[in-house]
DNA sequence: GTGGTCTAGACCACC
DNA sequence: GTGGTCTAGACCACT
C-alpha cells in the first residue's frame, strides 16, 4: 500500500504522509471513506504508532483528512484542502519548472506532460 | 548577493546552495566564472565556512560547479549538470503538477505560467 | 436545531453542549422551558444517548439547566448560572483581549464589536 | 517561570505553549531573543523533552517563534504572527463577550477592562 | 549543544 | 476500538 524507504533522507512520517496523499489523489480512498486506524497502519508498516499519528496530524493540517476522536480518521472533501497547501504547491511548481527550463528542457515538453496528466485524470 | 532567512526551516547550507543555484540560473554567474572562495563567502554571510563548504559540495554533486584544488570553485557548463538532477526535477514536476490538477487548478493556468517563465528567460 | 460538524476537532458532546448553550442564549429556549429528552435529541442527531447525557450534565454543572428526575431537563433562570462560569469567561476574555491588543488590534476595534453585539441583543 | 497544573484538563504541551506565549506577550522575552533549549526547559519543568518540543512546534506554527536547527529557538517579530491566529482570537473574543453580555455583564464593564489593559501596555 | 525524528510502552478521553 | 498525550531513552543532522 505504502512504500517506505529507510535510505531516503526524508523522515518516515513524511513518507507516510506523502504516500497517503497519493492514495487520496489517485482515488484509492474516496472522500468520507475511513483511513486505516493508527495502530493498524502502524503494524502493517511495522513502524511505531506515534509516527503514523504524526503523518495523520500533518494531513489534517493540510485539510486532506479529518478525525473524529474515538471514531477514526476520514478522507475530506477536495474543497476542504488548505489554501496554504495550494500556494505551497504553486511556489514549488514555479521553482521546479524554471530550473527545468534553465537546463534546456523545452517548455513544450512540460506542457505535453501536463496535458497527459489531465487526460489520465479524465479517464 | 544571497539572502539568508533564519526563519526558514531549511538548513542554512541548503539556503546557500539554493541561492547559488539561483545565481547560476539567472546568469549572474556565467559558465567558467569563479565563485567566491569558501572563506570569502562565509565571512560575507557571517556564517561558518563549513556550512559554505557543504553547499559547494552539494552543487558539485549536482554538476552545477566544479572545483580545481588550490584554484577555487567554478561554474560548470549547462550540459554538465547531472542527469540525476534532471530526473529528480522531472519527478518533482510531475508530483506537484498532478496534485495541483487534482485540487482543481485548470491545466491552462499552469501552462500559462510556463509560457510566462519562458518569455522572461528570453528577455 | 443543532449543527454537528464532524470535521470539528471538538468532541461531539462539547458541540452539543455549546449548541444548546447557544440556543439558550439566543432565546430560542426560554427559562423554565423543557429541553428535548435525551433519547429524542439523540435520535434526532443520530448519535449515542450517552453523548447527549454528557452534554446535559455539563450544562447542569454550569447552571444553565436543571434536571427533575422523571420529568426532564429544563432551562434555568439567568441568575442561576454559576459564578464559576462567569469567572471562567472573564479570565478568557482578558486573555483573548490582551493577546489581540498585543498583536496590534486597536482597542477601538474591539470596543466597537462589543457595542454591535449589545445592539443585536436589544433587537 | 511557567506554571504547570496537572489537574487541568488541557494537555501539558498546551500549558507550556500558552505559558511561553504569555512570556512573549509580556515582553519577558523580546523579539530575536533565544528561548531556553528544549532540554533545559524540559529539565527545569521536570517533563519530557518531547513535550516541550511539541509546544515549540505549535508556537512556530503560530508564528510566535522560529527555530534554527542546531542553534536554538528564537522569539519572532510581532508582524510574523499568523493571520490565522489573529482570526482565531477574534472568534474567541466574540463568543466569550457575547456570553458575558447574555449573562448580564454590562458592556461598559468589558469596555473598561479593555481600556485598562491598553493603559498597562503603554506603561 | 541544538532541534528533529523514532521506538516502545503506557494511560486517558471519546464513542 | 479509536485517536491524543506523555515518558524514557536513543540516534541523527546541523552549526
Amino acid at each position: 500500500m505504502i512504500q517506505l524507504n529507510y535510505r531516503d533522507s526524508r523522515p518516515i512520517y513524511e513518507q507516510v504522509r506523502d504516500g497517503l496523499r497519493q492514495l487520496l489523489m489517485s482515488g484509492a480512498i474516496l472522500p468520507g471513506e475511513k483511513l486505516p486506524s493508527v495502530r493498524a497502519l502502524a503494524s502493517s508498516l511495522t513502524i511505531n504508532p506515534n509516527t503514523i499519528q504524526r503523518a495523520y496530524e500533518a494531513l489534517e493540517n493540510e485539510g486532506y483528512v479529518y478525525t473524529q476522536i474515538g471514531k477514526g480518521t476520514f478522507a475530506a472533501e477536495l474543497s476542504d484542502v488548505n489554501l496554504e497547501r495550494r500556494q505551497e504547491l504553486l511556489v514549488q511548481f514555479d521553482q521546479t519548472a524554471s530550473e527545468l527550463l534553465f537546463l534546456g528542457t523545452p517548455a513544450e515538453t512540460l506542457i505535453q506532460r501536463l496535458r497527459e496528466m489531465e487526460e489520465k485524470r479524465n479517464d
